[in-house]
DNA sequence: AAATTATTGCAAATGAAATTCATTTGAGCT
DNA sequence: AGCTCAAATGAATTTCATTTGCAATAATTT
């Protein structure tokens, strides 16, 4: 999907919901798509109030997150001790995550396999999914070379 | 596993790490265990408050928790918002969690399956599991016949 | 039993996230 | 364009879970 495109969808989503247009929403939704696939808020905060004009507050980009994450466009996808890493995920097909913990690198992969025995436990046990995270934790190609 | 043997273990791994095998320690162990399988921890600071005679004080929950996350005894199973789910799982087989977004209610399931899938996937990134963790996040069958 | 070292409990500090509130801005209306 | 009003913003503050510093205490070591 096209930023341009999203970026439509979004107005939309804001109108339908009673929601404003807002300068600081579309500036925060560049602002996040060209920052990487990955981003904690803290780092999105430092590297937008970073940025030439002041896009966006710290309360702001809080409240633009979880808007982002309403309207689907944005993921918490890995929880790790107190930190929260959010993923872009717009027009991205799902997929879970392998996460390094000594360099913190992060691998995406998707297997249907793995979705299709998920239906069938939900089904099983009549449960309604919503939505699912799988975080293998683990230590990187790299890292296991390393002597560090 | 008896709960006499896992606190054997467990103060067989305090020694080995040169810590000191203290009362609340071992009272922890106890309380934990009769807590039931899921819990968190601010619960479990008010419980273990409410009890007789003060096991332990808040911080030192909060050290022990840790401690036996490091022993195995206890895992971080889930993630939601602000709260973290802790586990017991000393002795008990691995195994994944639907959580109803609803109720809260926590259904464990095991695939050997999905283990498999996952040890492929990493031989695949030539990647060194160490855990992992699989939430559905969803509504019960409860949940989902109730008009709340 | 004295010496050594880790643990405890309290209070204070931290840090992410949410919230308050005065001010500003967007959207619809005329 | 100007008016109106509800919603959004920014700055500061608060909240809440978790962590830490430190003096007192308890567990090991000798």
């Amino acid at each position: 999907m096209q930023l341009d495109e999203l970026k439509q969808k979004f107005e939309q989503f804001l109108k339908q919901k009673g929601y404003k247009v807002t300068k600081s929403r579309l500036e925060l939704i560049d602002k996040i798509a060209s920052y990487g696939s990955h981003f904690e808020i803290e780092q999105l905060v430092v590297w937008v109030s970073n940025q030439d004009k002041g896009v966006a507050s710290r309360s702001t980009i809080y409240r633009t997150v979880k808007l982002l994450q309403e309207f689907g466009a944005i993921r918490e996808v890995i929880k790790l001790g107190n930190r929260t890493i959010y993923e872009f995920i717009a027009g991205k097909p799902h997929h879970e995550h392998l996460i390094c913990v000594k360099c913190g690198k992060i691998i995406e992969f998707y297997r249907e396999d793995i979705e299709e025995i998920q239906d069938k436990v939900c089904e099983e046990y009549k449960f309604t999914p919503i939505n699912h995270r799988l975080e293998i934790f683990g230590v990187c190609d790299g890292c296991s070379h390393s002597l560090v």
